[in-house]
Parts: structure tokens; C-alpha cells; sequence
DNA sequence: TATCTGCGCGCAATATTATTTCGCAACTGC
DNA sequence: GCAGTTGCGAAATAATATTGCGCGCAGATA
């Protein structure tokens, strides 16, 4: 299923959905404008289509006690596909790094990673990241603020597309 | 309220809809081993208290005819705060962009951009980001594959610091 | 044109879940 | 030991999710 099998019901009920996930299917309905069976079987198909892939609770983690939140840029002495996926793979099992993007460019590799504090950042830094195999740079910045933090997609931007392509 | 007001039912809770933030209150409340009302009472005062900031769809942005994911380094000629804020605010208005950073060091702000294809970013970099007053540098970094993409923070981490302090 | 067929809707019925109400037990500070 | 507080859970009710089914519409076929 592509985007163009998707119609204007399927994309405001994604859109719905990425505003606010936990919304009742009654509710939904209402505002995508049909009953609620036929709108839950149109996100049963939008799931398994792969076109939802999970929902998510927005969790404060600065109240949760991470304080810090750091990007870091990963450069590796080895480009080798078998290197990149070891990086990757030891990524997905750090707990601190929560997002982990291949780039082009020189920098290799950027993660997003959040720890309790300085400290506990710097001795994953330090112990672990910089201590990898094949690691040859890493720069890291701490994030002051965050100004905006948006999830997925922008379908006021799709649906203008789409109507200038139809 | 703050995370060492929170007990371990209250961490569950969150760290189960971080997971899956459309589980039935029924099904959490089994998870977390207390019945259904005093459950869907502590995620009321959860979400008021601002420890649960939302719910989010995951949408696949490729299928959609997003195809593009780029991280944007920004640098600004001046860091005044009011320079600052009016660079932020531009960005909230850009629908391109969906994450904006504030950070330490040479870079001052990490953007995360989606966009259909290439030409649509160019035309953003160039008739906006690149226009924009006080932009003084962009360094563009195209996302080749996402290797993990986890939300908000890791709950192990957090039980396993609150199990040292106790 | 008439008919067939597939698709998706919505109504209605049922199953499940959410929400309110209330009483009880465990803790707290006197 | 005695109020006051807090949070649980059972029970009742309201709302929602889910299933089953018949209808109408659009495109294909003759």
C-alpha cells in the first residue's frame, strides 16, 4: 500500500492519529467524518500495512530524572558494510542512545542519546562509545532547549502536493 | 510532581505507554498488577502532572512520499536571545522542519527536516533556511538509513539508578 | 442498457472497556 | 488510640470497540 491507495480518509485519520493516538475510534470517526466500524477498519489496515507503526506515550524525561540530552556525531575509520552494521548493532543495545541515523557526508553516523546527568553521559562517552572499535571521532553537543519537537509528518505539506498533482 | 514522587506502578505505567501508548486501560492496568479504575487514575494525574505529554502514531513517513530525512547544522552570526528566539520561531513555522535543537559549541541549532524528495529540500535549504537574517552557515546531512529510532527514555536505566539510591 | 461483482459504507447487536461511585484498609500525625 | 488522608478494588453504569449483515454505488461485462 503506497500513498497514492491512500485516500483522503486514510490521511486525515493518520494525521488524527499522529496529533493525538489516543483518541477513541468514536471520536475519530467523528472527525474524519464516517461511522465508527468502517474508521476502525481503516486503521486495522493502515496498521498492518506497516503505514502505523506503533503509538507512543510522549514521556517527560526531564522529569524523569534525564537531564541531558546530546547529539552525537560519529565518524568511522572503516566504511565497510559489515563495520557500519557492527556500529549500528552496539547502538541498539546502549539504552542511552535512543535514535541512531546513518549520514552521508563525513560525519557517519549522528545518535540522539539522553543520560541522567553529565556525569553518566561522560562515562558512556568515555567507557563506552569512544572505547568502540572503529570509532575514529566523535563530536558531541549538549541541547540547550528544545524549540521544537514534532512528530512524523507534515500532511498539510502532503495534501498540498497531492492536490496540485491531481 | 517529579520522578522520585513517582512509585514503581507509576513508572510501569508510563514505561508500558511509552511502549504502546494505545493499550486499553484494562490491559495496562493487568500489566501493572492493580485493577482498572485506580490504574486509568494514576494515568489521569500523570498526564495532567505534564509526565505524559501526549500520544503519537508512528507514521511511515516514506510511504507516505516523504523520502528525504535530513539533519541541518545551523550556525547564527548573533546569539542574542532575542536572535535566538526569532530563529526558533521560524522554525515552528516551517512545516518542513520537525525537530529544532538548541545546542553548545560551533553549531547553535540541529534542525530535523522531512521532505518529499531532494528538489523539495533544495528549495527549502535555499529559499528559506539559507535566506533567512542572521544564518550565518547550514551543513546539511542527508539520512541514509535509520538504525534505531526508540522514544523517549530508557526505563531500565531509570530502575536500575533508583534501585542504587534506595 | 441491464446485470453482475466487488468494495466500502452504516445500522444494529454484542462484547469489551472506561468511568463513576462508594466502602474499606493501610498509613500518618497527633 | 483516634481523626484525617490516601489509594485500593468491587460494583454499577456509560461509553466504546467489534462483529455481522444488508444496502448502494462504481466499474466491468455482455
Amino acid at each position: 500500500m503506497v500513498a497514492t491507495r491512500l485516500d483522503p480518509i486514510d490521511r486525515k485519520i493518520l494525521s488524527e492519529l499522529q496529533t493525538d493516538g489516543r483518541m477513541t475510534n468514536v471520536e475519530l470517526a467523528r472527525r474524519v467524518g464516517i461511522s465508527a466500524p468502517p474508521c476502525l477498519r481503516r486503521v486495522r489496515t493502515l496498521e498492518e500495512a506497516g503505514l502505523i507503526g506503533g503509538y507512543h506515550a510522549d514521556v517527560n524525561a526531564r522529569e524523569l530524572g534525564f537531564e541531558v540530552q546530546v547529539f552525537a556525531m560519529v565518524g568511522l575509520d572503516s566504511q565497510a558494510q559489515s563495520e557500519l552494521s557492527a556500529f549500528e548493532e552496539r547502538c541498539r543495545n546502549w539504552p542511552l542512545v535512543r535514535e541512531c541515523h546513518m549520514l552521508n557526508g563525513e560525519v557517519d553516523f549522528i545518535l540522539k542519546c539522553v543520560a541522567p546527568d553529565l556525569s553518566s553521559f561522560q562515562n558512556f562517552l568515555t567507557g563506552e562509545l569512544l572505547t568502540t572499535p572503529n570509532v575514529a571521532s566523535v563530536k558531541t553537543s549538549l541541547v540547550i532547549r528544545v524549540a521544537k519537537d514534532e512528530p512524523g509528518v507534515p500532511f498539510d505539506v502532503l495534501e498540498e502536493r497531492l492536490s496540485r498533482t491531481a
